[in-house]
DNA sequence: CACGCCGTTGACATCGTGTCAATGCCCAAC
DNA sequence: GTTGGGCATTGACACGATGTCAACGGCGTG
């Protein structure tokens, strides 16, 4: 009995498979706006009723392969983060690999940079949600690592918090290579920036900060924030 | 001839900015995605189907409203540039001003959001798109001028490209504040991060960067890309 | 006064979604 | 072997939103 319910089980999880590879197809070509229940239902040789069965809906679906996003850049992440020795060079390869990230895996990364503009309640959230916030969480981990390597060997000012910096970081990443891969080509035209140019400098701009001495020696050179934002 | 022609143009135009008004209400209330053509009119008071006479689509009609968002965004970006001296303090100005616009007036920085987070191709882009983008565009060419301000200055270092690295600020910052604005509940509760000190202080962040010594001085602490990426 | 233009509208066809009852299938029990 | 039950699967339906079109009505013009 146990070998049946087991066989079943597998073969629910393959449908669930099956489901979201064919979405995944269908979003590499179509887009995510142009995507419809009964592309995906074909993609997958699959009555379009037979989806809901399987998933909420096409958000619920979208954010199954959410999920393969997140998870694909951990590990890259991850990757770059362990072929380097001191915690800066580990912090730029995050830097680096996120930017293959976009370039390779751009539909990952449209899918993650949507999942970043929305707005996740805290406890009121999805158990697909809560399983790609957990993934972006292993992710700041790794980051959050990387600084404190930083600190501990002298490559990284002493003084950040390694958690906050890695959001910081992440932020300010994420937003560069939006921001190249989206206006890149009417940045080159206008001015004259290549987009790949304009990141990989960004994110040596970044690292000025992280090796650069606090802010608190030249408090001058740092005005605050005088309108009062607490 | 020409006072009824510029009266019935003038009737358009304020039709027109009714509908966008009631968009943005909508917009306030519901949010875009479940915002319909129906709520539009009926917001308007109008029948559905004028809509279709003033817009192309729902999409021609929220572009309408983020072309105003720019416009604001743009405006208070000039606002607190002229309020300080130091080029410095200017583009810190404008990344606090960029703070204040995302807490006072979410909706259009969603809109604004959105906007950069879809890729505008060069020449094929709507009438309404180019407004938007040339809107984008004086927003920055305010910042680059801060920047050029703060090398002249001296309180920025001089190495740095005015309009490239507003470029890159722009990315940056909007990244943190959008992270900050649909993250940070779940940051505060995980970690003991308040989302306004983390755009606060990524802010300052982003100034060491700009204040501190030029990436060439100490060429070990900044390896670079090796990855190939061009 | 009649004509015509233009702003305006209701109605229609189309499409996507989500649900439900009905079908078919597989296994287990008798 | 046959019957019954549970589960996967499906076609069909109702609903809602979109975009278009022909028809209506008011206003100025000849």
């Amino acid at each position: 009995m146990s070998s049946i319910e087991e066989r079943q089980r597998e073969e629910k999880e393959q449908r669930r498979r099956t489901i979201l590879d064919a979405a995944e197809t269908v979003l590499e070509t179509k887009g995510r706006d142009e995507m419809t229940m009964a592309d995906i239902a074909e993609e997958a040789r699959l009555s379009r009723s037979l989806l809901y069965v399987y998933f909420e809906d096409m958000d619920d679906i979208v954010l199954g392969v959410t999920h393969r996003a997140f998870q694909s850049m951990r590990r890259r992440f991850q990757s770059g983060v362990t072929q380097h020795d001191t915690g800066l060079r580990q912090i730029r390869a995050v830097g680096d690999a996120y930017v293959a990230f976009a370039q390779e895996e751009p539909t990952y990364f449209d899918l993650v940079a949507e999942f970043e503009s929305r707005a996740a309640d805290p406890e009121e959230a999805t158990a697909r949600m809560r399983q790609c916030l957990a993934e972006a969480d292993r992710a700041l981990e790794v980051m959050a690592d990387a600084i404190q390597n930083g600190i501990d060997d002298d490559s990284i000012r002493a003084d950040l918090d390694p958690m906050q910096t890695a959001v910081t970081l992440w932020g300010c990443t994420h937003g560069l290579i939006q921001l190249a891969a989206n206006k890149g080509t009417g940045l080159e035209q206008r001015y004259e920036l290549s987009s790949a140019a304009l990141v990989d400098e960004g994110l040596s701009f970044l690292g000025v900060s992280l090796a650069g001495q606090p802010p608190d020696a030249p408090a001058e050179t740092l005005p605050a924030d005088q309108n009062g934002n607490a």
